[in-house]
RNA sequence: GCUGGCGUAGCUCAAUUGGCAGAGCACCUCACUUGUAAUGAGGAUGUUGGGGGUUCAAUUCCUCUCGCCAGCUCCA
């Protein structure tokens, strides 16, 4: 029998004869760790703690506490849930895929017949913890791929078959558990008994592959933890993230609604609302003019032969709209660049101009599929912070890595977090191949010199050029495209964009369409969820209410209110006669900074006393140190 | 758009097998003049999302439609 030499992660080697497996191995070390051990990771890969190892490596045993274990222990419990469907139903539902998420895994069935519905969720927990507790050995099996078709044909699972022929291996991995097997990948942890905590959470429909015009599947969401704590622990963070949801607090706040009769996805901002929004764009207004950007303003609807020129009547036209007046059609907006580049071409450009950086609070008007809409997340009517950077070739790079600052310091003022990607070249382009080089080259050179890690989506870019997407996340950890970076080399083409280069010749420019924080209303939406409604002071639509103990103080209080609004504070009064506790309460879950209480002291030392948000309380103050204090608190946004 | 679920007062939710549509909060009135998260009493509030159908009778059953929710697909 051969010896092989098999190291651990503490550098000491163990000498086992061939075919021992990782499990036995971990024996020979403590009985404990063999217990809590999963799976195996040999030579950087994973694999089952009973696979008989065949050669000398490296090996690692993946011991129930680390993130990896966890992943494995909800792909396992994906096998036991498709199991227990097979078992409550049978042939009547057909497995197909099943693999672990974020938080938790799901698994796909097929059924002609059978609909889930969330009271078989009981049913179906009770069958995986009857299963799980008989404890079966999950074992894997190897088998030539003809011989595994047969075996799922034979079984009816035709899903299973077409996956077996698309993979077009010669052999493929099963993992058997009692009379449920399943085609397989692996690792899976060594017994059912080790999967003790899971949920069954929710129901959703997903396409075959993920093909829209393939059959509909009825996926069950549902979740695995090591013990009951961490589930508990993630429950409770899902209820709290239910708390921060933007349409609920936007309703609480009273900062916009929705309306059936004005039409889906169309925001109606009330006035707390609006003035949020007035806030950000003034911000945007001003950063923008710090960095060299003109202001413009083009039409809301355009002629329907621009949208044509432009390429947009052809690709863009299902999510359009458009209106006819005197026999002349008219489509409204859905993005800006025509516009812009109209202005552009109103007159000869010289190289000396440029860049041009022409930016517009431009609101788009798309016909987006119903069932995308999503709070402010997803709407059809919305403003974006949108301007188009029209250059010289060799000033790309330059031009990316300022918008790329102006995301990064933007990100930095809101406190965000943010993930970035790049997006090459698709297989359906046009342009020339040194463009899209030059192009994608500087904006992957910007990504790095960001210092930020980035992914990279090969072939997912526009079909005009690369582009980088900087996507924030939302109370429940969904990914929003906010801000975004394209290079365009067509546009300016179709619409015969020049301008006069040093050597007297007409030459291309090239145009970068870029937003900073995307739309005002998804950026909002995620601004909603991220302060959880309490908006730092200079972003509040109120910042300070001005509340009286008793009447007896009304006219100093409504004096003082004045004053503050004289001083541009933005101050609510609350004169009603009601409590101080009453009004507080109010005051504190419309999520004011800070409330000024007025009673006779104060008003005997011509005085107000801040109260904060967070329940703590400032000495009394006059009216002009509070307006003071405001203004140096707000001066660098925050 | 697709699959599934849902739609009752401004909000959160009740209403046996089809049998008079209700509660709390908010709102209005009155009393109380109040000191840092809810004073008390009284009052008003609905074409049960909308259209059509079945029935003696529909919030409840059927159907179309609008909208919302979750997910999928899409997202220049």
């Amino acid at each position: 029998m051969a010896l092989l030499h098999i190291e651990l992660p503490d550098g000491s080697i163990k000498e086992v004869e061939s075919g021992t497996t990782p499990y036995s191995i971990a024996l020979t070390i403590g009985e404990g760790l063999a217990r809590q051990s999963v799976a195996a990771r040999f030579d950087g890969e994973l694999i089952d703690i009973t696979n008989p190892l065949e050669r000398s490596g490296e090996l690692a045993l993946i011991t129930q506490n680390s993130a990896e274990a966890l992943e494995i222990i909800r792909h396992s419990t994906a096998h036991l849930m498709a199991q227990a469907v097979k078992e409550l139903y049978g042939k009547e539902v057909q497995v197909t895929i099943g693999p672990a998420i974020k938080d938790g895994f799901y698994y796909d069935f097929y059924s002609e017949n059978k609909k889930f519905v969330p009271e078989d969720f009981p049913v179906i927990e009770a069958k995986m913890a009857e299963l799980a507790k008989a404890n079966q050995p999950v074992v894997r099996e190897e088998m030539s791929s003809a011989n595994a078709i047969e075996l799922f044909r034979g079984m009816g699972e035709d899903y299973k078959v077409e996956l077996i022929e698309s993979l077009g291996e010669g052999s493929v991995s099963l993992y058997r558990q009692g009379d449920f097997v399943d085609l397989c990948r692996g690792p899976h942890v060594p017994r059912t008994g080790m999967l003790k905590v899971f949920k069954l959470i929710s129901l959703a429909g997903a396409y075959w592959r993920g093909d829209e015009n393939n059959a509909m599947l009825q996926r069950i969401y549902a979740t695995a933890f090591l013990n009951k704590k961490e589930l508990k622990i993630h429950l409770n963070r899902l209820e709290e993230a239910r708390k921060r949801d933007h349409r609920k607090l936007g309703r609480e706040l009273d900062l916009f609604s929705f309306s059936e009769e004005a039409g889906a996805g169309l925001v109606l901002w009330h006035p707390k609302g609006a003035m949020l929004r007035t806030i950000i764009e003034d911000f945007e207004r001003k950063e923008h003019l710090k960095r060299g950007y003109e202001l413009v303003v083009g039409p809301q609807i355009l002629k329907t032969e621009l949208w044509q020129k432009s390429g947009h009547y052809d690709h863009y036209r299902d999510n359009m709209y458009f209106t006819e007046v005197d026999e002349q059609g008219y489509g409204i907006k859905p993005m800006n660049c025509l516009a812009h580049m109209l202005i552009y071409k109103s007159k000869p450009r010289s190289y000396r101009n440029l860049p041009i950086r022409y930016f517009e609070l431009g609101t788009v008007y798309r016909h987006e599929k119903s069932g995308v809409l999503h709070g402010l997340l997803r709407v059809r009517g919305f403003t974006q912070d949108d301007a188009h950077i029209i250059c010289r070739p060799d000033q790309i790079d330059a031009e990316v890595k300022g918008v790329m600052d102006f995301v990064q310091d933007v990100a930095g003022i809101f406190g965000f977090e943010y993930v970035m990607e790049l997006s090459t070249r698709p297989e359906k382009s046009i342009g020339s191949d040194a463009d899209w080089e030059q192009a994608t080259n500087a904006l992957c050179s910007a990504l790095e010199d960001s210092g930020q890690p980035f992914e990279l989506n090969e072939g997912d870019g526009a079909f005009y050029g690369p582009k980088i997407d900087v996507k924030l996340k939302d109370a429940l950890d969904r990914e929003w495209q906010c801000a975004t970076i394209q290079c365009d080399f067509t546009l300016p083409e179709r619409f015969d964009l020049t301008y006069v280069g040093s050597d007297g010749e007409k030459h291309r420019p090239v145009m970068l369409h870029r937003v900073i924080v995307g739309s005002i209303e998804r950026f909002i939406g995620v601004l909603i969820e991220h302060y959880a409604g309490s908006f730092p002071l200079w972003l509040s639509p109120v910042q300070a209410i001005v509340l009286n103990v008793t009447d007896n103080q009304a006219a100093y209080a409504q004096q003082a209110f004045d004053q503050l609004r004289n001083a541009g504070i933005r101050v609510e009064l609350d004169l009603r006669n009601e409590k101080l506790g009453f009004k507080i309460r109010e005051a504190q879950m419309a999520k004011i900074p800070y409330m000024l209480v007025i009673g006779d002291r104060e008003m005997e030392t011509q005085t107000i006393a801040p109260r904060f948000r967070d329940g703590k309380s400032l000495d009394a103050m006059s009216v002009s140190d509070f307006v003071n204090l405001v203004q140096a608190e707000t001066v660098a946004y925050k």
